[in-house]
DNA sequence: TTGTACGCGTTATCAC
DNA sequence: GTGATAACGCGTACAA
């Protein structure tokens, strides 16, 4: 199928003038009659003309176009964080072409071949949760094309990153239970391949050890979903290891626990505390509300993008490498707050 | 910035033959001898060399590109439909352009110029809540770029459209409330500039109509948000007109009712049963869980892409426009169904 | 078997 | 003031 577009030549040919000069008199260049850029100018708003951005690109070799690798569009971390890419590209007279590796490593590597091939201009990456080898990224640096990681970031790879405290954020969410009186805290962790499912469990074991935990209360479960958070539950008191709070990886995690705490017939907080991460709508639908750490997604995305957008407007300077961290905040709700009675 | 990417023109130069020759041996032509061939894709893989896809573009007058104009990504909904879209289309070696409108009508304008700008091949469109006049639209079909429409169609513009069957939907809905022996239902309504709020409200009035229910009983509202819904309780419960059943427009809307409702004291489903719309992540993370149509979100978008690239790929033949119905399920939980007891 | 010429849409650089 | 030409990267009919 042809797109069958109005061209420059296609006004040219019905004014009986040449192509430059109807390029000239769109671009209101001083040389041209201004009787002639009447014309010109009628024409191409009756035809409804629009350059065209593909020939454009091929021609100044810049496509004005940034590529986006992200795991899932449906989570609405990132979905958020699309949203603040758009936002700040499109101001700058950019377009965005989204790639999901939906959490493929295979998915990934194509995408980010995808990107390539389209010539744009900067990638913005955070990995899947399968990646464990990133020369499909380090290919793209080599190529001269600018990398931005945010929140999955790639340990070892040399490139401008946006993450969050992790680490800071997970020690204040957990040392938050130790303040309600909680003794026994666990974790349900995300896949640790990827370095903020370290970071977090990193500061979750060191808000215990600070407060001179006894050793081995820090249970870590691996857990990311909310089926696997349920199931676990399950588990954990079968096992008769069910813990007083939870420190969960993501807030959807921490949903599934409260939905499986619930049907055991405990109750939330009273009987085991919840706190989730990353903070999205599903904090505020959840009952009870649920504490978890915001994120920012929105903002991640803006920040994320206006480093990639200064890298790519400095190439030539080599400028070092940039680790921006959004602080998240902790926003303490019903499910880790006892208001009136203790627990016993 | 320039993409410092490797071109034919370097091979050729490398091995000191022409572009020609290079091109025809990367697509393996039966012309040119092996050893040139082993020659020009030894280098090309090892410059890793991969083709412009956007000098190809311009070159075969197709640039493989689809684009997609949503409210917002941040949708649990449109980000379903998001992922069935790229789902065909990557399959089918297409790239996805996605533009946000942020619900804002001058916005979905600039969006259809950026997307016809970039020549995509087709587009896929959900109107946002302003939109009341299609003439952006209608201005793409002209140019001869095929259009297809999902969830919010626009009237009166022909064209081929993938939608939910609303009204049956809500209608069943409703009467699922009625057969719950429920009395006094309530909708709270969407924008009823928007077909799907036109169709979802008159199944709700059907549905009471057909139940011989006393005039008045079809209490409607215009509430499509948490927060307005949150609201629009309180408001109802201070004029003395609560209901003991609600039909809402969409889950979120829903689910604000709920927590007002509860925050009053009152009890989902035994004083007040509450049905949603669009059944997303929301429905089962809700408290009680939500009883919602679920609208196939996912199928959604695979069905409008597909319908997509079979027009472009059958732009010569004037076929008729088709308007897909995907049914949306009805899905019982508890946040409507009355367990043992009857309400009194 | 390989090279040359052309065109896709656009603009910068010459020429007139 | 305007027109012709070349170039961006690629594929292909045609010539050699």
């Amino acid at each position: 199928m042809k797109t069958g577009q109005v061209t420059i030549k296609d006004i040219a040919r019905h004014l009986n003038i040449s192509p430059s000069t109807v390029s000239r008199a769109l671009q209101d260049h001083p040389d041209i009659s201004s009787e002639t850029k009447r014309l010109v100018c009628e024409l191409a708003a009756r035809l409804k003309y629009q350059p065209n951005i593909v020939a454009l690109g091929l021609k100044q070799r810049r496509t004005k176009t940034i590529g986006v690798i992200i795991p899932e569009i449906v989570h609405f971390f990132f979905s958020q964080v699309i949203s603040g890419i758009e936002d700040v590209a499109y101001k700058a007279g950019y377009t965005v072409m989204i790639c999901q590796s939906n959490e493929k490593y295979e998915r990934e590597k194509n995408n980010a071949l995808t990107l390539t091939a389209h010539r744009v201009e900067g990638i913005l990456v955070s990995l899947s949760k399968e990646t464990c080898d990133y020369e499909h990224l380090t290919d793209i640096q080599d190529n001269g094309i600018p990398l931005v990681f945010f929140d999955r970031i790639a340990p070892g790879v040399e490139a401008d990153q946006v993450i969050t405290n992790d680490r800071e954020a997970a020690y204040q969410a957990t040392c938050h239970l130790l303040e309600q009186g909680r003794k026994r805290i666990a974790h349900f962790a995300g896949p640790q391949n990827l370095v903020i499912g370290r970071e977090r469990k990193e500061g979750f074991l060191q808000a215990l050890s600070g407060a001179g935990s006894p050793s081995g209360s820090g249970l870590c479960v691996e857990a990311d979903t909310f089926d696997k958070a349920f199931r676990e539950v399950i588990r954990l008191r079968e096992a008769g290891q069910l813990p007083d709070a939870l420190f969960c990886n993501n807030d959807l995690t921490a949903i599934g626990a409260i939905k499986s705490i619930r049907a055991l017939g405990l109750r939330v907080p009273e009987d085991i505390a919840v706190v989730g991460f990353s903070d999205g709508v599903f904090a505020t639908i959840s009952e009870p509300v649920l504490t978890s750490v915001d994120q920012h997604g929105f903002t991640m995305g803006t920040v994320a993008t206006r480093m990639l957008l200064d890298r790519i407007n400095n190439a030539e300077k080599e400028l070092p490498f940039i680790t921006k961290v959004i602080k998240g905040d902790l926003i303490i709700r019903d499910s880790s707050k006892l208001s009136l009675s203790s627990t016993q």
